[in-house]
RNA sequence: GCGAGAGUGGCGGAAUUGGCAGACGCACCAGACUUAGGAUCUGGCGGGGAAACCCAUGGGGGUUCGAGUCCCCCCUUUCGCACCA
């Protein structure tokens, strides 16, 4: 009956676009599905992977980032979680802007639009969102909460506004934070020179919390030691002490103070030359009336210039120009000349060092160079006045040292000195010791349009003040116009600018820069736990049930900036008291990216892969699974089309193994045949492989491979029919759908229908596996001569070591290579080798 | 320059504690089924060799009965930091 043949071959044919737009439809339907219950007797369990920005469309990494978080957040239900897994739009920013100036569309059209496509894909996808729990970051009911916060802030010193050198991006046309400005350039544009310009900005202090944001990476235990360190290096703690030379002869405007920073005062007497750095202020008095040495100085500051554009900033010749000043030494009074470098750095600690050549690598080369004057100051062991002294190799850099020529402190280690010479500065009141941060306050100000206002106001009367907390939100107007030049757009819209002083009554100019969108995801993950609430940006009981985040995932390029912004915030919210818990995330996994051919995706390379194509052409389930299969989450992926259609083969052998053995009766035998037995051990096996997967090392790539092993051995079993009994089989199947619900969510939930299983498949509880039943009855086990495999012996798996030994040495193989030689050693590995050491 | 990671077939990658290197998948080859196949199923697939075997985890050395895995040196590469005083 051929007609009836073919109409079974096309009933088994995996169709993953009908089954999946079948699901999604019904999906849609029950928004409860995913959604965390408000008041569970299970344990919690959030987890969470790092909000989009809503450019348009998904790419593949979001898609690997969301697989990833899906994988998990399904088999923790299945596990008996309360979970919750929510989802959001970091939506205010330049692209918005940007799309605005190019195509005439308004910000929040464009963003809003862009939401809804990508919602859409996500869904599409299969994501198990609680989407209940939604969060907009550029509508009034979550910025509102910056402003909030923002005022909280304010009024407790932690906000504060000052005129100083910014980070200019022209391309953006705003100023940008520290942590944006990646090797010079901006964050945003990898082409463009970030330049510096003089403003009057706000910042936060975060540096106020630089010590604990330091201290608490050693609890992060769960997060990536690569990403802890690039927190550490980014906070950069040093312990030292500020020495204030004085400078000789007249002063201009800032003063005859020059205060340095050193780690090493005990090398003190050794400084032969005071080093400034190219911006220092008083390099600006003393050239002043000097046009000669300003040339020079500016000349200088070109080079810097230079340099840094090239992107060599670390690499360029040591340079400098001698003031023809002298600066005074405070611990001997004696006078050293005032040099100008360009590898001193303005913004890192007073941006003036005391230079001492014999003892600091950098100083030593610039001294060589310039004839600068040497001064050994501290020697391997203390000095001895019966022996000469050994002059060790120079720059003689060491802690481990003694200290010589340095008057009263002569004698000291170098580590007593430290402390004696910090007390000492201070009881004379010329300097103290200190620490200095890497860290810089973070200027949160943006000279944009599509951002949380800053709820200030400028009155000619009161000065700043903040807008009322019952006024909030200032809602950003619409209809602006947005140029990249004139300053804020919002400064050109008088209905904005002009207010009315809450204090005085009288007229008052409001506040025309945004926040730093990074403000947005500084805090938004305590939003999904409470998210609808509008009398408090959350509630702080259901944050205490919820925090902290069980699992976050996202990508390592935010390892220093939103992860750090995330952190402060944290520890501000719990010194206000609304969060109980010091840091958000208990774990951390940064996930790999996603190249193509040799590069990282890009329009410009022409080798992007869209996520709509592949849901259409192979199905969600496949374009999910792969991302998943190529390699392990942590990893590059280099994407291969010809890889994802592997998976979808193997969808298909699971969809046809099931639909063709669904109706199986569910017959009992007392013993299982070796095959079925078989069968049996090996999907326990799997189910242990996958379960350990996910609860160790996360490399799902081996979990899908042991599935598709198991499915493999399905196969090669179906030819000997019969074999499996009903009972088992209809195990099997179940099992195997249960694996599969994490990796490929629509081909599982078709699956479970199908096998008749009712239920929500989410909150299906996940195999067990039994281990004596995992275990092989009888195993192979190599045999090797002096280390190479010489044979292949089978023994019950708990066979004795006698045992072992007897059927090795009686192996016949074996016997060919032992023949006439003594037999030094028998090593025997149960269960695992055996090696038969012979002369 | 400093710090961290990586280097395994034609390709993506397995090998959790040192114990049969190459699981799983792709590509390729052969066969089966078919009117047909870009569907499906079965088998093969690191290199050399007829075979027994030998060689092989970037290169060189070492420890060990035994090393992809541990130690030392070198090479390549990715990422991070880049004069931080």
């Amino acid at each position: 009956m051929p007609q009836e043949e073919k109409t079974i071959a096309r009933d088994e044919r995996y169709d993953a676009q009908r089954i999946e737009t079948k699901w999604s439809a019904r999906w849609q339907q029950d928004p409860s599905l995913y959604a965390a219950e408000p008041n569970s007797t299970k344990p919690k369990y959030y987890v969470l992977e790092m909000l989009p920005y809503p450019s348009g469309a998904l790419h593949m990494g979001h898609v690997r980032n969301y697989a990833i978080g899906d994988a998990l957040a399904r088999y923790m239900w299945m596990n008996g979680y309360n979970v919750l897994h929510p989802m959001g739009w970091d939506s205010f920013g330049l692209p918005a802007e940007n799309a605005a100036i190019s195509n005439n569309t308004p910000p929040r059209e464009w963003t809003l639009r862009n939401i809804a496509n990508m919602k859409a894909q996500m869904k599409r996808l299969g994501f198990a969102y609680d989407w209940s729990r939604e969060v907009t970051t550029c509508l009034p009911d979550y910025y509102r909460w910056n402003q909030w916060f923002f005022i909280k802030l304010y009024e407790k010193g932690l906000a504060y506004r000052k005129k100083s050198k910014v980070n200019w991006c022209p391309k953006c046309a705003t100023v940008l934070a520290n942590e944006q400005v990646v090797g010079g350039r901006c964050w945003r544009h990898e082409d463009t020179i970030v330049e510096q310009r003089e403003l009057e900005q706000w910042f936060l202090r975060i540096t106020q919390y630089a010590d604990e944001l330091l201290r608490d990476l050693d609890k992060l235990s769960g997060w990536p030691e690569k990403v802890r360190t690039m927190q550490r290096n980014w906070i950069g703690r040093s312990e030292g002490a500020l020495i204030e030379f004085s400078l000789d002869g007249p002063a201009g405007p800032a003063g005859s103070k020059i205060p340095v920073f050193t780690t090493r005062v005990d090398t003190i007497y050794g400084a032969t030359s005071v080093q400034l750095a190219p911006e220092h202020a008083i390099v600006a008095d003393i050239t002043a009336k000097n046009p000669d040495l300003r040339a020079k100085v500016d000349q200088l500051m070109a080079e810097q210039r230079k340099a840094r554009e090239a992107g060599d900033i670390g690499a360029i010749e040591k340079h400098g120009v001698n003031t023809g000043r002298y600066a005074i030494n405070p611990f001997n009074g004696e006078k050293v000349p005032i040099w100008v470098a360009n590898y001193i750095v303005t913004d890192y600690g007073t941006g003036a060092i005391m230079s001492v050549p014999a003892h600091d690598e950098r100083d030593y080369e610039f001294a060589a160079k310039y004839g600068i004057e040497i001064r050994l100051v501290i020697l391997p062991k203390p000095e001895d006045p019966e022996e000469t002294m050994v002059e060790p190799p120079l720059p003689f850099t060491t802690l481990d040292g003694f200290l010589v020529n340095s008057g009263p402190f002569s004698g000291l280690s170098c580590r007593e000195a430290l402390q004696a010479m910090a007390a000492h500065a201070e009881t004379n009141h010329f300097g103290k010791p200190t620490v200095t941060f890497r860290l810089k306050d973070w200027g949160i100000s943006r000279q944009r349009y599509w951002g949380t206002p800053i709820p200030m106001l400028y009155c000619e009367k009161d000065g700043i003040v903040p807008v009322p907390e019952q006024d909030l939100p200032v809602i950003l107007p619409d209809n602006v116009d947005i140029t990249l030049t004139g300053g804020s757009p919002l400064g050109r819209v008088p209905e904005f600018v002009n207010a009315v002083c809450p204090r005085c009554g009288g007229p008052a100019r409001r506040e025309t820069d945004t926040m730093d969108t990074f403000v947005d995801s500084s805090w938004y993950f305590y939003r999904y736990t409470d998210a609808r609430n509008d009398t408090a940006p959350f509630d702080s009981k259901t944050v205490d049930y919820w925090f902290p985040i069980d699992q976050y995932i996202g990508g390592v390029e935010h390892a220093i900036l939103h992860l750090i912004y995330s952190r402060f915030w944290t520890k501000f919210m719990r010194d206000m008291g609304l969060v109980r818990t010091g840091e958000p995330t208990e774990r951390l996994f940064t996930q790999g990216m996603i190249i193509k051919d040799g590069a990282k995706m890009s329009k410009s390379l022409g080798n992007v892969v869209a996520p709509d194509e592949m849901v259409e052409r192979y199905g969600a389930d496949s374009a999910r699974m792969y991302t998943l299969f190529a390699t392990s989450p942590e990893s590059e992926l280099d994407w291969q089309d010809s890889g994802i259609e592997g998976i979808q083969r193997f969808l298909g052998r699971v969809y046809r193994y099931v639909s063709r053995n669904a109706g199986v009766e569910r017959t009992r035998s007392a013993t299982l045949s070796p095959e079925a037995r078989q069968i049996q051990r090996k999907l326990h096996q799997t189910i242990k492989r996958v379960s350990d997967d996910f609860q160790g090392r996360w490399h799902f790539n081996t979990s899908i491979a042991a599935i598709m092993e198991l499915v493999n051995e399905l196969y090669a079993a179906e030819d000997k029919a019969g074999s499996i009994p009903g009972a088992l089989l209809a195990d099997v199947q179940r099992d195997l759908v249960l694996l599969l619900a994490p990796f490929a969510p629509y081909l599982a939930n078709e699956l479970w229908e199908m096998l008749g299983q009712r239920g929500n498949l989410l909150r299906a509880p996940w195999p067990n596996y039994d281990p004596a039943l995992a275990k092989e009855d009888e195993i192979e086990i190599p045999v090797q001569v002096n280390g190479k495999l010489r044979g292949l012996i089978r023994v019950p798996a708990e066979a004795s070591k006698d045992t072992i030994r007897d059927r090795a040495l009686s192996d016949e193989k074996v016997q060919t290579f032992i023949a006439g030689k003594e037999v030094k050693n028998i090593i025997i590995v149960p269960g695992r080798l055996v090696n038969i050491v012979v002369k």
